[in-house]
DNA sequence: GCTACTCGGGG
DNA sequence: GTGTACGAGTAGC
């Protein structure tokens, strides 16, 4: 029989383990295999082991290895095989060697994955069992329960249908318009959608008050074990919702709990669900299921405005949830039929929303292809970071070669590397851009430059010299030196290539592929090896890394840098072309041409010609043309952007550092920086970019602006008494609950305030926008130039050489300036309009020094004292202006 | 300019 | 369950 592995787990029968692997075949049966006979395993040397460990009863027994370590070049030698009885007992034996001296290996490798590693099978991987249906047991519910006698994995496409279910919960505060807590408040309501039908069904809404089309229950209690029920029933691989790691399902197994409910809905009774609390964040486990948060996915998959369900749905599904807020789902609860109704379906709809961004999105695709390379389980990929994929893609390799891999590293271990990495490791090597607006950059780079490295120089940890000596060794230029690969080829080089080799193959079968889901498929295959290919230089000088050593990733970036400093010169010195910027792996190249279509010509001769003077595989190509390019600091620039797509090109803005949107930022901010951008990309009109910028400062002081782009949006997040400093948007709340104690916002609302003329602190000239209108009050125009437009604008504005009294139009607005002092403490006067912004540096009170990047808002400084303009000329006085 | 702390989503 | 693992953005030195 075949199936796919959505988990495993083991048992202790009678003190044996036993290996559970959950899965599913491709008719959509479930199934559980069980394995015995397999015990785990530890290393150890660093001592008499044998004699120390000689009266543990954990142990099976005890055998002398030859196996070869991981950190260094060097000879096989003789390691203690420790086989142990209880997979659970393993930490206790670990710490006990540690103590006493020893060096334990492999004694921190999760029980399961030590199994699955030694059979070669991985999560989301197909597997072929051997062995007979019909294991004696009623606490595990699949359709088919095997007693595995041998287990090997096959190589299928595609995967098994996946049955979804996605559920919301809702609940109401005691105490009104607080954040519910599940010590307190009840579960009221709980929605429920299927993918495939449940008796009949698409949905289905429990709740603790009656009504029409509601599956009704007299007490929480009751539905909570009306939920256990149905769960088990319909019997879903995947449980899904919104946020449902940090709120719903944590609620749910404390609302349980409390009332004396066992939370069994996994595939075996044996095993509660339970959440555990690691830092501030909540893990979900359910046996023989996967729990998926959409919201997690989302947060780290896309790059949105904000991650609430309703932006979420409406900007990657169309569609919009029912709009009740959060302070009104007491009153819908306790109110008349029809509000109870809108209550029910809200709670639909956001199980819907949940479900449907899973299943339209496709969101699982890539995860399920990084479980299938790396060979976790689905659950522990969408759970855990990089580190732990890599680390177990790495047992699996280093295992088969017959090395053996350390432990963590313990904190102190940690805290050393740390404080070492800070003073040892280098980054890339990052030019110092050329500031100004340049036409026609080709922008060059190196293909998958880290790992190419890995590979060309085989740096390895296998490879690394420290004792023992070989001749020509590979010296890299921070001095490290490696086994070349003719006498020894390195382990992670070789899995490296690995990768990139079968990542090739995947993209080519991708250009024959017609059938859409094949083709999706294989487009995750190709992106989760990228990213773990990627991921290898990072894990190396990652602290909690178990292989983990300076010389390893500094050799990398040395090389990295070495190499894209040749290439600079040779651009310059035999082509004569100015290289105007370059990061890490990639270099900016003046070559101006009229067309496109030369400048990637000129560009491919230069990257072939480069190419071939390089070392081993790295490669240099050619990957797009920036037709502008404005740099303005290191990792910071705008760029018109052209890239080939077939025989034509597509043409784009990029940013880099840029931010145009920024939560503390009102819309004009975001509009106005784009717009500039482009006038000055596209048009290339510096000019045309100030007098927009001028105009947009007119409508401003003359009240045009429309109010709706003025608005700045923060949240609520405790309640107006319990903020210690005095905040904008909190002030004016603080307002609303005067002028309409029932309509004003409550807690977790978001709230969008403007700032308007007056006097006093800027934070108690806040104001709600329909206010404003009605009452026809007047906006702080000041602010919104120097606080809101200024600071992100200056910096573009500043690399073009425009002052910052061009920008405000000729300067009447602003007060002169006057230079008291310059370098050498002579006086002298010079007025704003003839310092570039380029060269202001910041504000400083005149009376006692203290430093402002920018203008304080009360326009003196907190002394009282004036506040004096310093440039890189000298202190200027900043003459406030009267609006 | 860098490091330390906060808060997100959910009701 | 042989596990202890954010991360962007802003405030504060």
């Amino acid at each position: 029989m075949e199936f796919q592995i959505i988990d495993a787990d083991y048992i202790l029968l009678e003190n044996r383990p036993v290996i559970r692997l959950f899965g599913k075949t491709q008719t959509g049966e479930t199934v559980c295999a069980f394995y015995e006979n397999f015990y785990p395993y530890i290393y150890a040397n660093g001592g008499d082991v044998e004699n120390f460990l000689k009266d543990e009863e954990n142990i099976r027994k005890m055998e002398r290895v030859q196996k070869k370590l991981v950190m260094g070049y060097q000879d096989p030698r003789e390691v203690v095989r420790i086989e142990c009885q209880n997979p659970a007992k393993t930490p206790e034996l670990r710490e006990k060697l540690k103590k006493n001296g020893m060096v334990p290996y492999e004694a921190d490798v999760l029980f399961k994955y030590r199994f699955m590693n030694d059979l070669s099978l991985g999560g989301m991987g197909w597997v072929k069992i051997d062995g007979a249906n019909g294991v004696n047991t009623n606490t595990v519910h699949t359709r088919k329960k095997v007693q595995a006698k041998g287990i090997k994995s096959v190589s299928v496409e595609g995967n098994a249908p996946v049955r979804y279910l996605a559920l919301d919960i809702e609940c109401v505060s005691a105490e009104g318009n607080r954040v519910p807590e599940a010590s307190r408040d009840p579960i009221i309501m709980i929605s429920l959608v299927f993918n495939e039908n449940y008796k009949g069904s698409e949905s289905m809404v429990l709740s603790t008050r009656p009504g029409n089309g509601t599956v009704n229950f007299v007490s929480e209690a009751e539905m909570l074990e009306g939920l256990i029920k149905i769960i088990n029933e319909y019997d879903p691989d995947v449980i899904t919702g919104y946020n449902i790691n940090n709120f719903d399902m944590p609620y749910i197994l404390d609302r349980m709990k409390q009332l004396g409910i066992k939370p069994i809905f996994g595939r075996c009774d044996q095993k509660n669900v339970f959440a555990k609390k690691l830092m501030s964040r909540y893990k979900v486990t359910i046996i023989g299921r996967v729990i998926v948060d959409t919201f997690e996915i989302i947060k780290k998959d896309f790059s949105l405005p904000r991650y609430d369900l309703n932006t979420v749905a409406s900007s990657l599904l169309g569609k919009k949830k029912i709009d009740v807020k959060h302070s009104e789902i007491e009153k819908l609860w306790r109110g008349d039929q029809k509000g109870f109704e809108k209550l029910v379906e809200y709670s639909k709809v956001d199980s819907e929303l949940a479900l449907e961004l899973l299943t339209k999105l496709n969101l699982l695709e890539k995860y399920i292809a990084l479980a299938k390379i790396s060979g976790i389980l689905l659950q522990d990929v969408l759970g855990s970071g990089e580190t732990v994929r890599i680390e177990n893609f790495l047992l699996r390799e280093f295992n088969k070669q017959g090395y053996i891999f350390p432990c963590k590293p313990d904190s102190s271990d940690i805290s050393r590397r740390e404080g070492n990495k800070k003073k040892e490791l280098k980054g890339g090597f990052v030019l110092e851009p050329v500031k100004e607006l340049h036409k026609s950059v080709a922008v060059l780079d190196f293909k998958s430059m880290y790992p190419s490295i890995i590979r060309t120089f085989n740096i390895c940890p296998t490879t690394l010299i420290k004792n023992k000596v070989v001749d020509n060794p590979i010296k890299s230029p921070s001095g490290a030196e490696f086994v070349p690969a003719d006498i020894q080829r390195g382990i992670v080089p070789k899995i490296l290539e690995e990768l990139m080799v079968a990542r090739e193959k995947t993209k080519k079968q991708m250009k024959k592929e017609k059938d859409k889901i094949k083709l999706a498929n294989l487009d995750a295959k190709q992106w989760a090896l990228k990213i773990m290919a990627n991921a290898f230089y990072g894990y190396l000088g990652y602290s909690r890394a178990k292989i983990y050593h300076m010389d390893l990733a500094n050799s990398v970036t040395s090389y990295g840098r070495n190499i894209i400093q040749k290439t600079k010169k040779i651009i310059e010195e035999e082509y004569g072309y100015r290289v105007v910027y370059g990061d890490t792996d990639s270099v900016m190249v003046k070559i101006e041409e009229d067309g496109m279509d030369k400048v990637a010509e000129i560009s491919g001769k230069i990257s072939e010609r480069i190419t071939k003077e390089l070392p081993g595989i790295m490669e240099l190509e050619f990957e797009k043309v920036f037709w502008r390019f404005l740099p303005l600091t290191k990792k910071r620039y705008a760029a018109w952007k052209f890239e080939r797509a077939g025989e034509e090109w597509k043409d784009s803005i990029e940013t880099k550092g840029i931010e145009t949107v920024r939560r503390d930022w009102c819309g004009l901010v975001s509009d106005t920086m784009n717009q500039i951008i482009e006038i000055i990309l596209k048009k290339d009109d510096v000019r045309g970019a100030v007098k927009y910028f001028n105009n947009v400062v007119k409508d401003l002081l003359e009240g045009r602006t429309d109010i709706s782009k003025l608005v700045i949006t923060k949240t609520m997040t405790k309640m107006p008494r319990s903020y210690a400093g005095v905040q904008p948007h909190i002030e004016l709340v603080k307002k609303l609950q005067m002028r309409s104690p029932n309509e004003a916002p409550g807690l977790g609302d978001r709230i969008g305030y403007v700032i308007v003329k007056g006097l006093g602190l800027l934070s108690k000239r806040t104001e709600d926008p329909g206010y404003v209108v009605e009452k026809g009050m007047q906006i702080d125009s000041k602010y919104y130039i120097e606080n809101q437009l200024l600071p992100p604008l200056e910096r573009i504005f500043g690399v073009l050489d425009v002052s910052k009294s061009e920008l405000m139009g000729n300067g009447r607005q602003m007060g002169i300036l006057d230079i008291i002092r310059n370098g050498n403490g002579k006086k002298e006067t010079k007025t704003i309009n003839e310092i570039p912004i380029g060269q202001m540096t910041g504000f400083i009170c005149k009376k006692c020094e203290k430093y402002y990047p920018r203008v304080p808002l009360m326009g003196v400084c907190e002394c009282g004292g004036r506040i004096l303009f310093s440039s890189s000329q000298g202190p200027a006085e900043f003459a406030l202006l009267e609006n």
